[in-house]
DNA sequence: ATAAACTGTGGGGTGCACAACAGAGTCAAT
DNA sequence: ATTGACTCTGTTGTGCACCCCACAGTTTAT
C-alpha cells in the first residue's frame, strides 16, 4: 500500500491529479483510512494508472478513460486510439504551420526595426 | 462601429472570447452603449485583435498578451515568440514521440488480439 | 515532546465553450 | 401605433483537467 505522494512518484502523476481522478472516480485509492482519510493505492491501482498515464499522453478526455475503463471488452479503445491517432497528426501539422508562420512574424519583425 | 457578432466574424475571435477579453482588459470594445450594454468595436480594435489572434495562435498566455500591449515598445515580443517557438518545437517533438507510441500501442493490440 | 514532513479539504486561477434566461432590437402584419 | 415573432445582446453559472496556495490535523523522526 503505497501513500499519495509516494504513488504520486511512481506513476507520474500529481498528487493533485489523482485526487481528482478519485473524486472523478476514473482511479479510486484502494483504501482509505476511515480516520485520517489518507489514501492508500496498491498494486492494482499502479496497473491501471500506468494505463491512464498512457492514454492521457494519447489525449484521452476523462470521460473517454472513464469509459474505457467501465467497459471490460475495450471495444471502443481501438477506436479511441484511431481516433486520437488522427488528432495528434492534425496537432503535429498545425503546430508545424505555427512554427512556419511564426518565423515568417519574427522575419517581418526584424525588417521594421531599423 | 461593429457589433459583437460582427466582430467576431471579422476577427475570428468568438463572442464569449470577445466578452473574456474585456473582462480581463485585454481587448476591451471602443465604446459601450450606457444604456443597452452593447459592446462595439472599432478599425481600432480590429487592428489589435489581428495581432492577439496571431499570438494566441502561437501559444501566448493572456497574461503574456497584456504584457505585449502594455509594453508600447514591443521589447519582450521577440523574446517571447522566441520562447514559444522552442514550446512549438519541443510539442511538435513530443507529439511524433506519442505517435510513436500510440503505433505501438495498436499492434501490441492486435497480437493480443488472437 | 517537538519539529519536520506529510496529508486532508477547501477555494481561486486558467481560457475559454456552452447553456439558460432576460431584456433589446428589428421587421412585418394588423 | 400596437402586437407578435424572431434575432441579438447581456449576465450568470457550469464544465474541463488540472495547478497552486493556505490552513489545519497527522505522522514520523529526533
Amino acid at each position: 500500500m503505497y501513500k499519495i505522494s509516494e504513488f504520486a512518484e511512481l506513476t507520474g502523476l500529481s498528487k493533485e491529479t489523482l485526487r481528482y481522478y478519485g473524486e472523478v472516480k476514473l482511479l479510486e485509492p484502494a483504501y482509505i483510512d476511515p480516520v485520517n482519510k489518507y489514501r492508500y493505492y496498491d498494486d492494482g491501482s499502479y496497473f491501471l494508472a500506468v494505463l491512464l498515464v498512457k492514454l492521457k499522453g494519447f489525449g484521452f478526455t476523462i470521460q473517454e478513460m472513464i469509459s474505457v475503463m467501465e467497459d471490460e471488452s475495450f471495444a471502443n479503445l481501438e477506436k479511441l486510439l484511431q481516433q486520437k491517432r488522427n488528432a495528434i497528426t492534425l496537432q503535429i501539422n498545425d503546430l508545424t504551420t505555427k512554427l512556419k508562420e511564426l518565423d515568417e512574424f519574427l522575419e517581418s519583425g526584424k525588417e521594421n526595426e531599423e
